[in-house]
RNA sequence: GGAGUGGUAGUUCAGCUGGUUAGAAUGCCUGCCUGUCACGCAGGAGGUCGCGGGUUCGAGUCCCGUCCAUUCCGCCA
């Protein structure tokens, strides 16, 4: 006999009936005459009950019980003289008649509870005990409707799911491939792919209107708390559309999302221009759940004898509302925050607008009143308010003070998990110049298209020409960037030459895209959204690993399967790869 | 590649300025207990202080190196 009901199932409406229960030991209290067990599944837990007047191989078996045994019980559903209010079940417990242990269990290295006593590594280790408990399943299951929902939406506009290949070619441009060795073709390499960039440009050649995929990509870089060498895009193409259209599908799909997992229904996302996040927030990924815009201050700041601000290129502050009660503790800390190497910023300049009106800076030898009172005034500050000023070379400034304002942002719980602020970031650049290699990048891939207005700049003014490329951004995470693509050959040639191509090069990389554009290719564009951070987002979590079933760690290791590990001689042999001696 | 933090009982951690036998909580084991659900009570077991070297009469503690983990910078079209 099956199991008749899961362990999460069974309620007072279910009185006297018999039933068989399978699942796992959580836990088992025995109080002399009566032992309860607990007994978890996927659904949940029920309390089993025995006590003196059972048989005693009954008994027997159940001092036996150790944590994690799996075991079936058959046995009566009872109303519980002291219920728990806790969990769905706690109105009954199984008056237990037979019971079987189906295995017996080591015990667990840490505690299968929802707040266990396991630190990361020993979790990853034993993935397959700390997915038994509660926050880490709950995170799957959510990842598990997501899918569906997606899948739901996509369907309904049209969209059709199309594989790609995950054998394809290495290319040059981007992320680190990671590469795989033929077997049948000696000396040669397949990559994983980065993304299905190309194939789902050529779908779109081949007539697909609308492709969507769930997949699976690959970026050999280091890791971070919301990187993996492994992730899943959501990933969408669209011909025959304008940026318009599929920024409106897109956002028409992440308040499905939002509405149909979180219940939750979101206002028009608001829009805002590359330049404009980089001056008012110095990031292009800005954070909007809270204001505390930066303000440039070089008219009311530069030119009255404090160097800092005079050889400054930019000037520019953000307004921490309240913080002015901050002790020189806590400003001392801000200070060392910016200066940690990781911002490298030379120091902070603060100006306090106290209760009682006045204004104090930590530069009041530089600056009398009259001149403070123009700074309160650009910064709107009321009384209580602190306002913090960083300066610098422009593009370095901002980013440092981006840091800080986060910073600011947590300090003064600003950062609510569970509010939502999504925003576009539209007209991306298209070039961005590399230092190490001394060129220009594609700031997004190459196939994107320049705004036509701008494609006059490309010989003058490379770095200035804006792209048809736009990201959604929530709580100042990346959730996914797209373009509208090229899909001229001429244009595309032209931007392989500025990219630094030579045609020979272009042709032998993606002579393949070029050759498909010849052949009637739509005007298309798409979008890719990072569904493991859309995921971490909907769970309120800082980390994407714990919304992946077996994720890496820090070094890209499976700790559980202890992967990478080497291959033996024959296998290189088979490969051709040479053996180190 | 770089910076920070950490590594002590099965687990999570404390251990100050170097000094007798390295502690706590929890888990585990044994006994008692008939309404627990973080059960309770009594007792017990449990340690290569990541690894290697150095300083010292003496190192968990200080120094050097190294490995591992983690966060961040670089990197991530």
């Amino acid at each position: 006999m099956h199991r008749t009901h899961t362990c999460g199932e069974l309620t007072i409406e279910n009185l006297g009936q018999e039933v068989t229960l399978s699942g796992w030991v959580q836990k088992s209290r025995d109080l002399g005459g009566t032992t309860f067990i607990d007994v978890r599944d996927r659904y949940g837990l029920t309390q089993l009950v025995v006590n003196t007047d059972d048989e005693a191989t009954l008994r027997s078996k159940v001092k036996d019980l150790g944590r994690e045994f799996v075991i079936k019980v058959k046995g009566t559903v009872l109303e519980r003289s002291n219920k728990n209010p806790k969990i769905s079940t706690g109105e009954i417990e199984i008056k237990v008649a037979d019971l079987e242990i189906l295995n017996v269990a080591k015990l667990p290295p840490f505690m299968i509870e929802d707040e266990t006593d396991g630190g990361e590594e020993l979790r990853m280790k034993y993935r397959y005990l700390d997915l038994r408990r509660n926050p880490v399943r709950n995170n799957l299951i959510l990842r598990h409707k997501m899918a569906q929902e997606i899948r739901k939406y996509l369907d309904a506009q049209g969209f059709l799911e199309v594989e790609t290949p995950v054998l394809i070619k290495s290319t040059p441009e981007g992320a680190r491939d990671f590469v795989v060795p033929s077997r049948m073709n000696p000396g040669e390499f397949y990559a994983l792919p980065q993304s299905p960039q190309t194939f789902k440009q050529l779908l779109m050649v081949s007539g697909f209107d609308r492709y969507f995929q769930i997949v699976k990509c690959f970026r050999d870089e280091d890791l971070r708390a919301d990187r993996q060498p492994e992730f899943t895009q959501i990933d969408c193409e669209m011909a025959f559309i304008e940026q318009e259209d599929i920024l409106n599908l897109f956002e028409g799909l992440t308040r499905h999302m939002f509405k149909n997992v979180k219940g939750l229904e979101l206002e028009n996302f608001p829009r805002m221009d590359y330049a404009d996040a980089m001056r008012l927030y110095g990031s292009d990924k800005p954070d909007i759940r809270f204001d505390m815009q930066f303000v440039e201050l070089n008219e009311v700041a530069k030119g009255l004898g404090f160097p800092v601000f005079d050889n400054a290129e930019l000037v520019v502050g953000i307004n921490a509302k309240g913080a002015a009660s901050y002790t020189r503790k806590q400003l001392d800390e801000l200070t060392d925050f910016v200066k940690r190497p990781q911002i490298g910023a030379t120091g902070l300049i603060y100006m306090r607008h106290n209760e009682d009106g006045t204004l104090k800076s930590s530069v009041d030898k530089f600056y009398n009143e009259e001149q403070l009172q123009k700074w309160s005034a650009a910064l709107a500050t009321t009384p209580g308010d602190l306002v913090l000023i960083m300066a610098g070379g422009t593009d370095k400034v901002r980013k440092q003070l981006n840091e800080l304002r986060l910073e600011m942002g947590n300090r003064l719980g600003l950062r609510d998990k569970n509010k939502f602020a999504p925003l576009w970031v539209l007209d991306f650049p298209l070039l961005e110049w590399d230092e190490e290699s001394e060129r220009y990048h594609a700031m997004h891939h190459p196939f994107t298209s320049p705004k036509p207005e701008d494609i006059a700049l490309l010989d003058s003014k490379p770095g200035e020409v804006r792209a048809n490329a736009y990201d959604l951004v929530i709580n100042g995470t990346e959730i996914g960037g797209g373009s509208i693509r090229i899909h001229d050959k001429e244009l595309q040639s032209i931007m392989f030459k500025h990219l630094g191509f030579t045609p020979e090069e272009a042709q032998k990389q993606f002579g393949f895209l070029l050759e498909a554009f010849e052949y009637g290719a739509p005007p298309h564009g798409g979008i890719a959204f990072g569904f493991d951070r859309l995921v971490s987002i909907f769970a309120g979590l800082d980390s994407i690993r714990d919304v992946i079933a077996f994720p890496k760690n820090n070094s890209g290791r499976d700790v559980m399967i202890d992967s990478p590990s080497t291959i033996d001689d024959k296998q290189k042999k088979e490969l051709s790869i040479e053996t180190t001696v």
